[in-house]
DNA sequence: GATGAATGAGCGTTCATTCAT
DNA sequence: AATGAATGAACGCTCATTCAT
């Protein structure tokens, strides 16, 4: 019964290493963008040989798929699960709000800006991991609904403008020296931008501001 | 006395190919993007030397600092006339929100979106600009100000807060698709945004939806 | 005694898989030529580790040696045998011609072919394994020399450039296509060249065409 | 008037280089075959760098097709001049030999063998050069064609496998080591396979060996 | 000043060979 | 003995920058 154990601490050193190579494409994506990034600096930070990296990931590009697939994973395993219909539409989403944008860090959003603004890059990941992408995006896009036929929001807007805009203003890149600087907390500018942008929609106001 | 007029001659032909070159560099930015504009295509299309563009901008990141800036400026020298001290603050906003997102093709906005977002670039340029990014800015921020002591504005959200949002949340840049595919013009999108962002930030709603 | 029982099975099995190896070497070799042919895919063909490989071949090139060592011990073993005195110089040779070149398939001259014309490989091939394509080569000479003296061949060509035009003419690599088109079987071909090297070389036409 | 003068010369130059680049070309290829001519070997050899190598050819592809197709022009030129019409097939066959393979270092030969014999890389080039090789190809078959309607040549054998051999036989890399090691010279080598070569295919013997 | 030929560091990718297990 | 993960030198190619003319 050794292969078993032997086989799976194989697979595990192998998975250890791959989250490695992940982490340290984090890292460097953050630093110095997608075009920046480049092979021989994710395997000299990772500590290994240039051909190992393409032992786990045969080009570039799929190495970059698949740190965003995972990324988009995490947050579409948090917001799957089926909330309580009770609940109102902008809770629903406030729920996707903390899933996108809320690690103590603040990368999470960076990383999906850097995703969703990587130049060529963006297009062939579209492709390859529309998917994910997509199921994200239309879960918004149907709490949206609900929303407007519940009246919390404004039914003049068009919802693929709130979709749109739900992605563009919450993203908290533009709002990163914000919190970077210690002036406010990366929790206390998403809370300012949602009410923004709930209030935008129509949506109401916290309690607090009553 | 011959010196000074040939000089300013020359120094005008050389403020001219200047022109031209920005005006190249805008056309290409906007096909590809700041990593795939190459020096040899500028140079190319303006009908230079490769030389001759390096005798105008030691370097490519100059090149592109000096068009950026002068397109901050374009967008400075149209909101830096006083206001009607009666206009409502929203209304001053509004202002500044044609002046930099409203031109008929909305490249003005795609190459601001571009600025803002080309990875590596944005800091070193923020670095090199920051003045008249700045000053634009502060503009933004004294009516956003004004608007809150005149009540038009929720004085619970800090302004620094409405201010990032609003760079970010009137991007139109993230609602391109949209006017791209003809469902809605350019003008519509701006419109519903600009009704998202000022009715989050407490201002009122266009008179057309009362 | 039970450590030599053991040891030749172990050998046993050694020599079964080097034969393994070299088969697969003769299919990826006609697939891919000689360049292409990687240690990577012999191996996973062979559902061998690839260090398993360089445990009987120290590297590539000894593996390609090897390999056109063994086929042309095929082909000197098939030769070796003594002819009948009375047989012509040329019968004798047509007996070597097609030991070399008619197997059913062709893919013996095809190989043979890859060896003589494969860029670098060659000059160091010749190198290790001289002796046997001495061999076959100095059996031609001395069919080619008896045929002379027996006023079968002409006298006056050198028999050196005989043996040579031997090997270049009978390469059924550049006829290859016609064969492979349909228009000709391997076995026309292959005749219509003996004829004309024969015939070039002072030979009798054969039978039928007189 | 100074600028064409000038522009002639630039122009002059890069000529000359190219010349250069393609002489050293011949000399590497000659040396290690395609595959294992790198781009950086070139370039060192001609004393340029890498890029200045792309300057002129955009592919190393590029660069082997533009050698090969000169060399074949070399060729064509030769041979594409009308022969006299009372000319026997065999002397008009004969002068294309010697525009092939009679230069007095015998690489001219050898590099159209490289040229027929280079794995992958024949395909690319056939394809791309396809016309000039076939206008040679087919000036040979249209003298065979001849020379069997004259009766000079053998009218059993198909005119398309004396076309192959023509090719194969008439290749001096087979005879290289021959002239290499001073026992023939490559005049000698050239007049004896050609010799086998044209009675092979029943042609006339030359009149010294009546 | 103007040119554009020349440069060379850097990129993503491959693969024969090694070596710890 | 057998494995296959790891290596790293080498490849073809690009492009911002320099410099002789």
């Amino acid at each position: 019964m050794s292969r078993p154990v032997h086989r799976s601490l194989k697979e595990k050193q192998r998975q250890e290493r791959e989250e490695l190579i992940l982490h340290v494409v984090e890292d460097v994506l953050l630093e110095k963008g997608y075009r920046d990034t480049s092979m021989d600096e994710i395997a000299n930070r990772v500590g290994i040989a240039k051909g190992t990296l393409y032992l786990h990931f045969a080009k570039k590009e799929d190495l970059m798929v698949a740190f965003f697939e995972r990324e988009m994973q995490k947050i579409l395993s948090t917001i799957d699960q089926p909330l309580p219909a009770d609940m109102s539409a902008q809770a629903k989403l406030e729920v996707i709000v903390h899933a996108m944008y809320s690690d103590p860090s603040g990368k999470r959003g960076d990383l999906l800006y850097i995703l969703f603004n990587s130049e060529d890059f963006k297009i062939t990941l579209k492709e390859k991991s529309a998917t994910t992408l997509t199921r994200i995006s239309d879960k918004v896009l149907s709490y949206l609904e609900e929303g407007k036929q519940r009246n919390e929001f404004d039914p003049h807007i068009p919802t693929i403008i709130m979709l749109n805009s739900f992605f563009s203003v919450l993203s908290p890149r533009a709002h990163r020296r914000l919190f970077q600087s210690g002036e406010y907390s990366h929790m206390d500018v998403m809370r300012y931008v949602e009410r923004i942008y709930f209030r935008g929609i129509g949506g109401r106001l916290p309690v607090e501001d009553l």
